[in-house]
DNA sequence: CGAGTTTTTGAATGGTCTCAACTGGAGTGG
DNA sequence: CCACTCCAGTTGAGACCATTCAAAAACTCG
């Protein structure tokens, strides 16, 4: 069920955390962080491990430090459907809730930041800027909910796997945000077939999309979960976003 | 550019509200409700008007108290989606933020109970459970937003016009949440074309689909917006979710 | 190197879209 | 009261994009 050490970056407190700029926690004082650092614990899991079962109490909330998780919901057929993918910084687990509506499973090696639920609700009820951090990134991330919405209803197969490989170029690489350099590297975290559950594709469909960018000069590809991103310019086009830098917020988050 | 009086339903304090116990104010003390109520005014849009424009300023957040609000998003050449539909109780506007990512248009007839997001926002940084209601429902609708990734990207057309319908019959029925009566009358406040733009369809799938479930005996209608569930179960299964009751809360927003 | 897995490619099927024509109800005016 | 218009919704036929089924190729890891 995953260790219960930090991982390869080795540290212990925020002061020295990655996330400590984007996460929940950013605007939490010292003060506050000291009573963080003393509820939090690091976990790591291995890729494809479960993290919360769909429909199940779900006693554990935190950030996400590195890797990636999935979020996902199954029909009662078995179909199944990620609809949420969280990357470092972004917050994992249901606060307000018992019951998870999602189940959370590692998409690549993740290593976590987690509390106890009901010790992080007393922590959100006892420190303001905690609960504001977490409302503002809660709004954020339905605006993102929002914009896949919009993906997956209008875009062709095409647009979409764009789409997604413009929100991966930007989150790996989040300094490029205001202007974009020509050439971003791209590793993709996740499996074609998760790219396709991602999507609403097939992993067929996924291949042929990516042999597509490929034969057009906007990607390349080094192996399949590695590549550059060859014109960024060319990538939105391709995403049917317009070339300017409008409206990028809605697709900093998945 | 709407009238600046209140609707049909003539009313004026918070106490006589018909979302007091649902909306945002629903954890709001007396003392605060005062406050609130002296911020807010009520105005009504009628069908298509525009109330925030996508992508501009926009200085207005609050609630649905009567009809229907649609949310957009449009892509680079033109293609349309609507991105949320907001019912009464719901909460329109983002707070924290000055520019609209989403345009919001009235869907029907709409009244709303509106406050300036600045204004909004000084009694939210003031009025701690007002601010705790309103992550709570962020939190919801962020988990609803999620439900309609996995309709759209994994169920066919058939099951999302279903799934659409027992939304409705949901909000428009809560009372019967529980335990399903079979017959639950259906007033839908939009368009074919509003519903294939929500769920990614085109207004002839969805014609053809309702037509499909009225033959089936799922449903009936008495003209194009107007009809009765026949058999809240059917109508479920017809949507790929099971017959149980799990996962309500899920298709409880949009 | 070999076995298993993931990814790519190919060919045929099928669900939804597109284009087009028809139907029906609401509103208007003779 | 009926004829007319207008618009929303319905129905039909054919095209197309993504899926399905099948197999080959490439990569991973003992």
């Amino acid at each position: 069920m995953g260790d219960l050490e930090t991982s390869s970056a080795h540290f212990r407190d925020c002061g020295d955390c990655p996330i400590r700029q984007r996460a929940v926690c950013s605007y939490s004082s010292p003060r506050e962080l000291t009573l963080l650092d003393a509820a939090k614990s690091y976990r790591t899991y291995a890729t494809g491990e479960e993290i919360v079962a769909e429909g199940m109490p779900a006693s554990l909330v935190g950030s996400v430090v590195t890797g990636a998780v999935a979020l996902h919901e199954s029909l009662a057929d078995g179909r199944r459907q990620m609809v949420g993918l969280l990357l470092p910084s972004d917050f994992v687990g249901r606060p307000l809730r018992p019951i998870a509506q999602y189940a959370a499973t590692a998409a690549s090696d993740v290593k976590l930041c987690l509390f106890e639920r009901g010790k992080f609700e007393r922590l959100l009820q006892e420190n303001r800027s905690l609960e504001r951090r977490l409302l503002e990134m809660t709004l954020d991330e339905l605006d993102a909910a929002r914009h896949w919405h919009m993906v997956l209803g209008r875009k062709t197969a095409r647009e979409k796997i764009a789409s997604f490989l413009v929100l991966l170029a930007v989150r790996m690489a989040p300094e490029a945000m205001t202007r974009w350099p020509n050439r971003v590297a791209l590793e993709i975290p996740l499996s074609r077939e998760a790219i396709g559950d991602f999507l609403g594709l097939t992993i067929e469909t996924v291949s042929r999309n990516f042999t597509g960018l490929r034969k057009s000069g906007v990607i390349t590809m080094t192996g399949a979960r590695n590549g550059e991103v060859l014109d960024m310019g060319r990538l939105r086009e391709e995403a049917g976003d317009d070339g300017s830098d409008d409206g990028l917020d809605g697709i900093l988050r998945a």
